[in-house]
DNA sequence: CTGAAAGCGCTTACAG
DNA sequence: CTGAAAGCGCTTACAG
């Protein structure tokens, strides 16, 4: 039964090769009566189409490439990833497409995949995951004439198709939930500055808070929990801030974490929203206040954008629904009267 | 720049395709004067193989498939997952291969995936993730006649390569951790009891447990975080259980919040002893005492065993480092008088 | 040491 | 509607 090819096939019809390849793939050129006889005899003999064969012929690999970044990018996205990827596959399995994944410790190795890939002709796409200020990668599959499918903000795709969320409106609820219950000093535990979302976020977060008089500081971290936990002590001992922001799930657990191991409670002293709305918002105590999207869906429009786009098809950006709040228990009221408090003296 | 191959190359060097064909792979059959010559002429056209061609040719795709089944199974392992992932590429980048990813919602799809990369020639080889006590997937690539590596005890892998780590040595010595603490009755929160690896985690605890004279009960839960909180409670409160060992860190950090919740302190009340040592151990409070492993030399040692078994060799099973006890905060003494508590008491 | 040729399993113009 | 043939870009026996 292994390794059964058109040729028996057509042997066993009584057929030619060609008449077997137009019979299976529905193109005309062969009747009705000949083409069902053909697709039995195909499924009795348990044929699939030997996929270096077909790319061989045709243009295609039927496989789309997504490198990942490790750590520093990536650490954040972990709870991000299955769910995304899911998204993803149930667009491109249907298809018959594969997916091809490759992690790479840094940005550099990260072009140089995307250059193999091109030369060994692997791929018919990419996606290209957290978008920097001035990426490489966009100029880079332009060269290699590589189809790409950027996963931010168009302002960061440059002319590349991309599928995007408004990040800004998400910010702008979180810093309204903030001030509405009375937060006078906000505080952003960010990402790294070079990446696209970063800096979206950064503006919208502040301009925001300015709308609503309200005090905004923002801290770069690389992801970590060790600078997460470290902003967020900084943002509310130096800074005063008792409404905090972060960038993901995990950063918001750790600074929920430093702040309890500092003495202060949540949400009675601090209010702490986190970003993504994965299972880890569920797991602490309080559970937390989160910006929250469809991550299933987002990996699903990649795909069909990538797809769509590697058939030769004119694509336009999508974008995907707004990142809703959703309101735990670790946002409250702010305390009545501002002013010192007893851990703003130094440690 | 695009499409160069090995045509082009031979009419540059003025030699025939088949010579450039073994200059360029490293066969005897062309003087060491032309190699050198086709090698340049390569690299200044940026030639590569086209993968197509060359799976073709051989019978190798240079591609390894790994399928993830997802929700159950999959979401315990998210903080699994990158390591791992990274782990399988250090070796198979270096390789030239490949790794084609596929998310599944369940293991009958699993099945139908390695079906059909067997027929397609997809891939080279697969990865097996998550053995199950009599899983079919051992069966169906013996009928495949491909490649696999399992990952997990070689009872489960009834035959087939398997790269295992000893997890009854981690257990016990878990379990002589707590003991040693004083604590006399010991709960287990453990995944789904189809796992290979869950009757292997639970037999060693009992075992370990009863040899110290203590109480062991365990609680089978599908994972997730709720279920995983459930049964926290119901081994402290039904079970007066004071030292609890988890099958995750995830499931791990939700026992502690259920802890909390319930007004029980960590290490005071109960202690927590957790699995994996992810990031997610350091951002709790306390931290949490865990059993660690290297999953990035795991993944290396599978990608190492898979590639050779791809390339025909014979290859035995591979046992890595035994995990290791961390110790941290959230271990601690058991309450010298055992007997009724507090929150025994139905709430 | 080198060249000419067949073949891997498909797809796709091109004739009948 | 159908068949015979060329071609995708490699690898690999087989002759010289």
């Amino acid at each position: 039964m292994a390794h059964v090819t058109i040729k028996q096939i057509a042997e066993r019809v009584g057929i030619s090769k060609g008449a077997v390849s137009y019979a299976l793939n529905g193109r005309p050129g062969v009747s009705e009566q000949t083409r069902a006889r053909v697709l039995a005899v195909a499924a009795e003999m348990d044929w699939a189409p030997n996929s270096a064969a077909r790319s061989l012929s045709g243009a295609r690999s039927r496989t789309v490439g997504l490198v990942v970044t490790r750590p520093a990018e990536a650490l954040g996205a972990e709870s991000f990833f299955v769910s995304f990827v899911a998204g993803l596959e149930s667009v491109l399995g249907p298809h018959g497409h594969g997916l091809l994944l490759q992690v790479v410790p840094a940005v550099e190795a990260e072009q140089a995949t995307l250059h193999t890939w091109a030369r060994e002709r692997r791929v018919d796409g990419v996606v290209l995951l957290d978008p920097r200020v001035d990426d490489p990668r966009v100029a880079l599959v332009g060269a290699l004439r590589m189809p790409a499918v950027v996963v931010g903000h168009p302002s960061f795709a440059r002319g590349l198709p991309c599928v995007w969320k408004d990040d800004a409106v998400a910010v702008t609820a979180a810093v309204e939930h903030l001030t509405g219950l009375g937060h006078r000093c906000l505080g952003r535990v960010a990402g790294p500055a070079r990446l696209g979302h970063t800096a979206v976020r950064d503006g919208a977060f502040v301009a925001a808070a300015a709308r609503r008089g309200a005090a905004a500081r923002v801290r770069i971290t690389d992801f970590s929990a060790a600078q997460a936990a470290g902003a967020t002590l900084a943002l509310v001992r130096e800074d005063q801030v008792t409404g905090l922001l972060f960038d993901n799930d995990l950063m918001a657990v750790a600074g929920l974490s430093a702040l309890v191991g500092a003495g202060l409670a949540v949400p009675d002293d601090v209010s702490v929203v986190a970003w993504d709305d994965s299972v880890l918002c569920h797991v602490t105590h309080p559970q937390l206040t989160a910006v929250g999207h469809d991550l299933t869906a987002y990996g699903a429009a990649v795909a069909d954008l990538l797809v769509r786009q590697a058939e030769g098809e004119e694509v336009a950006d999508v974008e995907v629904a707004v990142p809703d709040l959703r309101v735990r228990a670790s946002t409250g009221h702010a305390a009545p009267a501002p002013g010192p408090r007893p851990w703003t003296v130094p440690a």
